[in-house]
RNA sequence: GGCCAGAUAGCUCAGUCGGUAGAGCAGAGGAUUGAAAAUCCUCGUGUCGGCAGUUCGAUUCUGCCUCUGGCCA
């Protein structure tokens, strides 16, 4: 009689490539409804990395303010863990608000950590990771992912033997913890988001189309003086690396080659917009293999209509 | 006009001491648990410029032709 389903609050998920017009949708929606903006981005949590990561410019975040953006400067790291925790805290607080949360982006590891939440993991150790990474220089990745499998074959049969990251962060747990990845993993509960969450998708119908607006915004990064933010940042941070995780990022890695002059201006263009399309499309892939997405055509003209009229519906409901 | 070097995958090129060829990039698909715009996996039939000659067999050697660079006139 009484054990009817608590009525959670809706929330909003807004999922989609680079360069497919979220930023615009998301000004339409902030100003027609009561919502809280959270960024679901790896790479606009970079303070001063503005251009190559194509970030709402000062009057759209007038408009529609986001969250979760310039949290750190680009010699600190974020990630998927705190990325959860954050965005947990502002979708709760948005509520108690009565405005709805829309999480809007392109990070899909870091909308699945949100949703599904992550194993309960001890955290990145950097010394351990600079002596993991120490060893493998010495013997190799494949040798690493053979220790692996003597510690951890579970895991080690899901990672390939070259796959650096993900036999160092293995290992990483397994030092730290003095336990295997995949029986932490298996100890840990599952905890579902308590929210009502409409999941959004945009998708182009044509990807060519999306190849060419990420071209022609490549191009219009460069002319808005990306190379001079990048240099501005080595200066400012003289730490900075190509080896970086903030400058492992789409487009700064190019420049950064640029700036080293392994690539010369034309080669950095055609570069830049390579890495672009190969990012799109593993966002894509992702949301292909989403469940209970609604998935919007975001070359039709209409898209944000049909976003809005979505998310009204959900949120009255 | 002469000499030299090229012509091989969409692009840049490697290679075959004669047995019809493979890398990188691009492209497609996939994996994805504290770096995720990261890290990694899978997918390669192309008149090997054209014609002829030698040969059991030519993309490979020879000759001629076409085209593209460079140098000399």
């Amino acid at each position: 009689m009484t054990n009817r389903q608590p009525v959670l609050p809706p929330a909003i998920f807004l999922m989609g490539p680079t360069a497919s017009g979220k930023t615009a949708a998301t000004i339409a929606l902030a100003e027609r409804l009561p919502v809280e903006i959270i960024s679901v981005d790896s790479v606009l949590v970079y303070r001063g990395m503005d251009i190559g990561t194509a970030k709402p410019d000062a009057e759209t975040l007038r408009l529609a303010p986001h969250h979760l953006i310039d949290l750190i400067t680009p010699l600190e790291q974020y990630s998927a863990a705190q990325f959860a925790k954050d965005a947990l805290a502002l979708m709760h607080a948005a509520t108690a608000k009565e405005r709805v949360p829309v999480l809007v982006g392109g990070t899909m590891l870091y909308f699945n950590a949100l949703q599904h939440g992550l194993s309960d993991l001890p955290e990145a150790d950097a010394a351990i990771r600079a002596q993991i990474e120490a060893e493998a220089q010495a013997v190799g990745w494949p040798a690493m992912h053979a220790q692996l499998a003597s510690i951890d074959p579970t895991v080690a049969a899901k990672i390939h033997t070259t796959d650096s990251q993900r036999i160092e962060r293995a290992l990483e747990v397994y030092r730290i913890s003095g336990k295997p990845m995949s029986v932490l993993r298996a100890q840990s509960t599952k905890v579902s988001l308590p929210f009502n969450i409409l999941k959004l998708a945009l998708m182009p119908s044509d990807r060519s189309v999306l190849h060419q607006r990420i071209a022609e915004r490549f191009q219009l990064m460069l002319k808005q003086g990306f190379v001079d933010e990048v240099k501005t940042l080595l200066a400012d941070y003289p730490q900075l690396t190509i080896e970086s995780p903030s400058m492992r990022c789409v487009g700064y890695r190019q420049v950064l080659q640029y700036l080293n002059g392994d690539i010369d201006l034309p080669t950095l263009g055609e570069h830049g917009v390579y890495a672009t399309r190969q990012l799109a499309k593993r966002q894509l892939t992702w949301l292909r293999g989403m469940d209970d997405v609604r998935v919007l055509n975001c070359l039709r003209l209409d898209w944000t209509e049909e976003m809005l009229g979505a998310i009204a519906l959900h949120i009255t409901n």
